[in-house]
DNA sequence: TATTGTTATACTCTATAACTATA
DNA sequence: TATAGTTATAGAGTATAACAATA
């Protein structure tokens, strides 16, 4: 905090809302890119809002999650299951460790890798975290209904088949 | 450019690839938020790898499409389109006018708007873009294959049910 | 007073390259 | 040489607040 802070009172970035309209859109609105991108914004502004959680964002409850899900993971392995840069890891992590919700162990095998592993009050925040992203969740599945199933497919889908 | 370049050959961000896999994901798979965004990042880099013009990111092609389609649009209206505060509008544009793809003319009825418009050489661009979006889209649609009419709705209702 | 667009400011996310320490 | 993680650096994207011009 080298300077004063003159802005919001409010750290997360993006509140605006969903696009308006009236505005013609012409091909845009059938492109499946496009589309993606107005969900997945809309989807990441609702959960940022609705959340009663305010520092930890998306990013960081997935990075979490994989945590929770596969302890003692290494960093690079973590970067690769939420596909960023292993640089773009360190620093995540580093805050993580020292909000005291993810602890670093240097492997004794290979004392290059770090693994990590969720802290007891770590184990809780994502509980919290959980809650919050499932009432995120319940909204999204009032959306779409009976064809979620189809939907996670189709976006694994795309995932998968544009690596 | 008060700087010199000590990285990449390239501007564009985000090579990585697609996430990895053989790491378990928990309930973060099931989650069609997260699916969302593992789809339009896939997406997004998908483009930006595949896209031969190498400076004008979906979020430019996104505006110019939206000025195309609404020609004398203000900028207000633009960012409400394209779901960005107007603020963040100002930049693109006159990144947008400098490459002389857009031209901006003062309103004569109400002199706190600009019209904005598409150059002819801004138009020649947003076909090559649209050649290029077109053959990222068949690439999509191949994956998503029938489903795609029902995979845009569904994305529709998100964008507009979580305003 | 309200709105359009601009500016000043700043923060998040992300990457590349080079580096250290291991292996 | 190759890999894990860190650091230095940088840029894209986006926002809030305040402001000037205009309505």
């Amino acid at each position: 905090m080298s300077q004063s802070r003159r802005a919001g009172r409010d750290l997360r970035r993006r509140p605006v809302a969903a696009a308006s309209d009236a505005t013609r859109r012409g091909r845009l609105d059938g492109r499946i890119g496009f589309q993606l991108r107005m969900a997945q914004d809309a989807s990441f502004r609702a959960f940022a809002r609705d959340t009663g959680v305010r520092d930890l964002r998306p990013g960081r409850f997935a990075a979490m999650t994989v945590i929770h899900n596969n302890p003692g993971i290494t960093q690079t392995t973590l970067s690769r299951a939420i596909a960023r840069d292993k640089s773009t890891v360190t620093p995540l992590i580093q805050d993580l460790e020292r909000r005291g919700l993810v602890a670093r162990v240097r492997s004794r095998t290979d004392r290059r890798c770090i693994a990590l592993r969720l802290t007891a009050s770590g184990e809780d925040m994502l509980l919290v975290l959980e809650a919050h992203a499932a009432s995120h969740d319940r909204r999204l599945d009032r959306i779409v209904g009976p064809a979620k199933p189809a939907l996670i497919r189709l976006l694994k889908s795309i995932t998968d088949g544009l690596a």
